[in-house]
RNA sequence: GCACCGGUAGCUCAAUUGGAUAGAGCUUCUGACUUCGGAUCAGAAGGUUGCAGGUUCGAGUCCUGCCCGGUGCACCA
């Protein structure tokens, strides 16, 4: 049985109480958290008062009584482990107040060292997670950060936590952007250009085609035919396409390899196309989707009140029908018609228990639309899966608008990781000149692409972020940087201190208040990363960390650790020990490395 | 027009999803140290959480109505 953090044992033990005080009452909602001031304990419980409500007791009281069946349950376990010495406080209107004693929380911690810090899932789940998708021909851009920093992270936290996850990268491989690239690579194509850049050659040749398609009816009609062509199967079109996907593979190779971001599956919407006739016509058959000028459309059907309903939209003083296309008048067949048939295939081959898709927030209504599909269109798949949108803002300039180089152009993302690094360097060579160039160089390629990271992952997703190169490369306040070389200084503590013999901690008793709260908070790590998996939200695991590293410096700057007589000196070298551990492996599960040196 | 997402200190952002006195960083001012890594730490200043109601023991968080900003609304994804 792998390790209990002091809040769930308390709170397995809470609940029992609960139900012999009030057994017709639901458990589940009792929980037991971190006090926000420490003044008033270790641990609380807010949920009697509400419990007492329902039952028609006086708060204080249920409160009293809870206590009460805590401690005769207690007393009746034998054994006290980290409740040696547990206190118990009814404040307020009914809040429980737990107070650890100091060897409890040495204890605990010791016991917590030996998986990380963490508690795997009870319960562990299946997750497919949907993200990055860049588009072929495209060079991939600052608008993909989002994306992929948060898909990665998510995955990452998953599977730290037990679940099995799978990470499928939904490539734009498809789709009529093709037509007008097959003619310009007819028409334009610079071999020795497609050597050195092919990704800038591609763009190109989709600007130019795109361009004379504006201004010329007939080459839109040529691009059209070609898009046919390759639709239809042409063995020359089929070349010039795999080629276009084997040279954009490359491009996102080296940068996925830059980002240290991989993925189980690459499975773009071109593995879906055979697919989507038959998904049509399912829909069509089943009365879900009908035709309507020329297209294939699903209609509202009216099972939710207008205004929650993604297939209407007031115009004119009227509600009116919002329709969801899954094929065109031409015959071609749009997004949604491809997303049916990647979550029909996802389901069918994984089982998942929940499905993410980390995609702009711009896309809300498509889901909206998307997900309302499947579940009329197979109830009994849907009704086993959890659908989530895991939407995002933009990133903005520091004038407020979309980011964009000075030139209005979007900025790539290789250019924009080249950039970080390159005054990550700056940074390092005036820090740390005696250092080795290569050694520097290592040093600023890590603290240049965490800190692009690290800003993109800390503001809560929902809300845009300002970019700024001044405040990601700060050494001071909420930053990578620090984080990082919080982390390093930490490390070489523990390397000059040597072994400390951990078992012979036990009984140990801290005494500065400094060392209290580091213990307490390196506790809160395994229920932080609990938080960051059910809401999807890699910001808390960013403030967490940056209070990790705000308790590890007080605590260092008041507590000698070398200096220290034993046992204190081992108990210090220990705490160091924990706490760079947490923080290269919290960095970690951001897809952030820690450096040796810095 | 309708929907979605935001609005918190001068600036950039938090707040364990309904908990106790709303917290950090930047900026400004003041301190600590003959450094176990000073890329450090402590203190001060800074607030009617857009506005007005409501729900209750308790609201930045929930409900209603307004105001401001962003985004989306049939054959692109």
């Amino acid at each position: 049985m792998p390790t209990l953090l002091p809040h769930s044992l308390l709170e397995q033990r809470l609940r029992q109480a609960v139900l012999q005080v009030l057994p017709d009452a639901r458990p589940d909602g009792v929980k037991v958290r971190p006090c926000p001031d420490p003044k008033h304990g270790d641990y609380q419980c807010a949920a009697l008062i509400g419990l007492a409500k329902e039952a028609r007791k006086n708060p204080r009281e249920l409160a009293a009584a809870v206590s009460a069946a805590y401690a005769a349950l207690r007393a009746g376990s034998g054994e006290e482990g980290v409740e040696a010495g547990l206190q118990i406080e009814i404040a307020g209107p009914g809040f429980l107040n737990f107070r650890l004693a100091p060897e409890a929380l040495l204890s605990a911690v010791l016991d917590a060292s030996a998986s990380r810090f963490l508690e795997p899932a009870a319960a562990p789940r299946t997750v497919v997670v949907d993200f990055s998708s860049p588009n072929v021909a495209k060079p991939m851009h600052v608008g993909h950060i989002r994306s992929t920093a948060l898909g990665d992270c998510l995955s990452r936290v998953l599977r730290a936590l037990g679940h099995r996850v799978i990470t499928d990268n939904h490539l734009g491989d498809w789709g009529t952007q093709f037509g007008k690239l097959i003619v310009g690579w007819k028409r334009h194509l610079h071999r020795d250009a497609l050597e050195r850049d092919p990704i800038a050659e591609l763009e190109r040749l989709y600007k130019l085609e795109n361009a004379a398609g504006e201004a010329d009816p007939a080459r839109l009609d040529q691009a059209r035919q070609e898009l046919v062509a390759l639709q239809a199967g042409d063995p020359e079109n089929l070349a010039i396409w795999r080629e276009m996907i084997r040279l954009s593979q490359a491009q996102f190779d080296a940068l996925y390899g830059r980002l240290g971001v991989t993925f189980d599956h690459t499975l773009g919407e071109s593995f879906y196309n055979p697919q989507l006739p038959g998904v049509v016509e399912s829909l069509v058959s089943r009365g879900i989707a009908r035709e309507s000028e020329g297209a294939v459309a699903v209609f509202s059907d009216h099972t939710l009140p207008a205004k929650e309903d993604p297939f209407l939209v007031h115009r004119d003083g009227a509600w009116a029908d919002d329709p969801a296309l899954v094929r065109k008048s031409d015959g071609g067949f749009n997004y949604t018609t491809t997303d049916l048939a990647t979550l029909e295939y996802r389901i069918r081959t994984w089982a998942p228990e929940e499905i993410l898709y980390v995609v702009d927030d711009r896309q809300a209504p498509h889901f909206r639309k998307l997900f309302q599909i499947f579940r009329r269109w197979q109830p009994e798949a849907e009704a086993r899966t959890v659908l989530r949108h895991i939407g995002f803002g933009k990133i903005l300039g520091d004038d407020g608008k979309p980011f964009k180089t000075r030139s209005g152009d979007t900025v790539r993302l290789a250019e924009l990781l080249d950039e970080a690094v390159e005054r990550a360097r700056k940074l390092v060579d005036e820090k740390r000149p005696e250092l080795p160039p290569e050694t520097r160089g290592e040093i600023a390629r890590i603290v240049g692409t965490g800190a692009v990271k690290y800003q993109d992952l800390l503001p809560n997703r929902q809300s845009d972020y300002i970019f700024s190169w001044d405040k990601m490369l700060a050494l001071t306040g909420n930053t990578s940087p620090y984080l990082q070389y919080q982390c390093t200084r930490a490390r070489k503590v523990v390397a000059d201190g040597g072994a400390v013999d951990i078992a012979a901690l036990r009984g140990v008793t801290p005494t500065e208040p400094a060392e209290v709260a580091l213990l307490k908070h390196l506790l809160l790590y395994g229920l932080t990363l609990e938080s960051v998996a059910a809401e999807c939200r890699p910001n808390y695991l960013c403030n967490y960390l940056y209070d990790l590293a705000g308790h590890y410096s007080r605590f260092y700057e008041s507590c000698p650790v070398l200096k220290a007589p034993e046992p204190v000196r081992s108990l210090r070298l220990a705490l160091c020990g924990f706490t760079a551990r947490v923080l290269s492996h919290g960095l970690g599960l951001l897809g952030i490395e820690s450096p040796e040196l810095m």
